[in-house]
DNA sequence: TTGCGTGTAAAGATCCTGTTACCGGAATCG
DNA sequence: CGATTCCGGTAACAGGATCTTTACACGCAA
């Protein structure tokens, strides 16, 4: 998956999208995955069912961030299953969700290395937001993903350095100025003024507010000097503004043409199921 | 606190005691207190029993590990408080203790920020090793084996003795400065400051918050003494900070050029379809 | 052509950062 | 136990960078 694909499939919320969750339920209640799949669909998580335990070494491979798991299931060796389970994968989220049980269960499976115990019958949402709670935990002590560089056109924007380049020279953009053209970048599509405003500003924009033209037009000359062969953002009269490098010699270029195809192939591979550990 | 004996473990990071964690309780009911009390004295947790919410600015100054809050002691205005101090506090494990509640309570309150949702009556063991769930993940992450030493520019950088030297000179940092110039050594990429603050402080920064920007001018005059020819911490105006060690006789020095050209090695990567997201 | 939307430019207002001084608590030392 | 030193944190100021606002010119569409 590249970072280009998720971006535009996140569509709304690109900033702070936890992306999709990766989830693995260890059960055999038809009623119980039914009601869960339908809600992890819904999100668009990853998610599998499995019948019975699998080796841990094969849940590495699923790369997951959660793990949902009736102990019921596993019968005999359930709790030294967990506990290899949590000790070879100490980032991923474990939630037991089983039948009645004592205090003494509990306290073992949390011991062992469980993150949440969840009591069936439960309603599907709950145990989504404890799987939530578990994985966003995990998460804020995780480094952020330093996002992919991405070349367009004769530019590189690089957002681990909230700057663009052309070859090593740097565009010099003001920070407000970089969160506009990586924005128009990522969307590959015309966005209207307020929308460009909302999601760089953060608050709706007043009427009759210019700041984005004047800003668009501090983007386009910087672009002009590090790149005068090229012309980047294009007005939509009465629109708004759209990014697409284009040579300035008739042709949209070639480079353009590579990445159109890029696209539709990232778009297959999406459509393919993400993740091998995931397509048996 | 029980002891307020002021802070054996002083200016540390709440997260950085191994063994005696920090609890609070906000509650009224004295048998649940008193039984939950035992136990934690029992386990030598440093804990303390509140009557009514307290701000989040005291929370920070108790230094928690955990919290423990029935929401029907706070009564209105409780969702505000419990998502305010989630906010203000993201490295501290929330957990929800109170009597029988809807599931939408308790989506909310998870979706909130807690860390767990505690039904009473419940078993003080079980409480008890819900926290320790909750404060593990925190820790699996937060202690990694203890890292190599690393050479930048003319520096070197010991985290086993939480110092840096220039050649066999110390450069004296404190251990606030030292963290920060770890953290952003290691980053390899500009920090805005509330990155900075929460993962050096434990907390979320405070708006207006100065503390950021006087360490990195200590710091900075450290590393200017000890190595003149370099500059060493790089200002992105509107955005943070960022490490890279630069030769001031023109040349970017070794390191920097190596970054330079993995620029395209980077390129390449995105295109094969990496995810840094799922890459652990 | 007219009206409205957009490009351009510059001035003023605002925000951001570097810097310094200062205060209170903690640790150290006598 | 008190004095001293060190460290972390806060407040304030100045200079500079950036952003917003305003004005006017230009171009597109009806």
């Amino acid at each position: 998956m590249s970072a280009d694909t998720s971006e535009a499939q996140a569509g709304a919320a690109p900033q702070r999208s936890p992306s999709r969750l990766r989830v693995a339920v260890i059960d055999r209640d038809p009623g119980f995955l039914q009601v869960l799949t339908n809600r992890l669909d819904a999100l668009r998580w990853d998610h599998r069912a499995l019948s019975s335990a699998v080796t841990a070494e094969v849940l590495v491979a699923m790369r997951l961030n959660a793990l949902v798991v009736d102990v019921a299931v596993l019968g005999p060796g359930s709790w030294e299953y967990l506990e290899r389970v949590c000790a070879r994968l100490p980032g991923l989220a474990v939630i037991v969700c089983t039948g009645p049980s004592s205090v003494v269960q509990r306290v073992r499976g949390l011991r062992l290395g469980a993150d949440a115990w969840v009591t069936k019958p439960c309603h599907p949402e709950e145990l989504i937001c404890v799987m939530e709670a578990a994985v966003r935990r995990h998460r804020r002590t995780e480094m952020p993903a330093i996002e992919a560089a991405a070349t367009v056109g004769e530019v590189t924007i690089r957002p681990d350095l909230y700057q663009a380049y052309r070859g090593t020279a740097s565009l010099e953009l003001t920070a407000r100025e970089f969160e506009i053209l990586h924005l128009l970048v990522q969307s590959d599509r015309v966005l209207r003024r307020e929308e460009i405003y909302e999601r760089v500003w953060g608050y709706a924009m007043a009427h009759g507010d210019r700041s984005v033209d004047v800003f668009v037009r501090k983007l386009r000359q910087k672009l002009r000097t590090a790149s005068p062969e090229w012309s980047y953002i294009h007005t939509h009269f009465g629109v708004g503004y759209r990014f697409a490098p284009e040579a300035d010699n008739g042709r949209p270029s070639e480079v353009d043409e590579r990445q159109d195809a890029e696209l539709s192939a990232d778009l297959l591979d999406e459509e393919a199921g993400l993740d091998p550990a995931f397509a048996g």
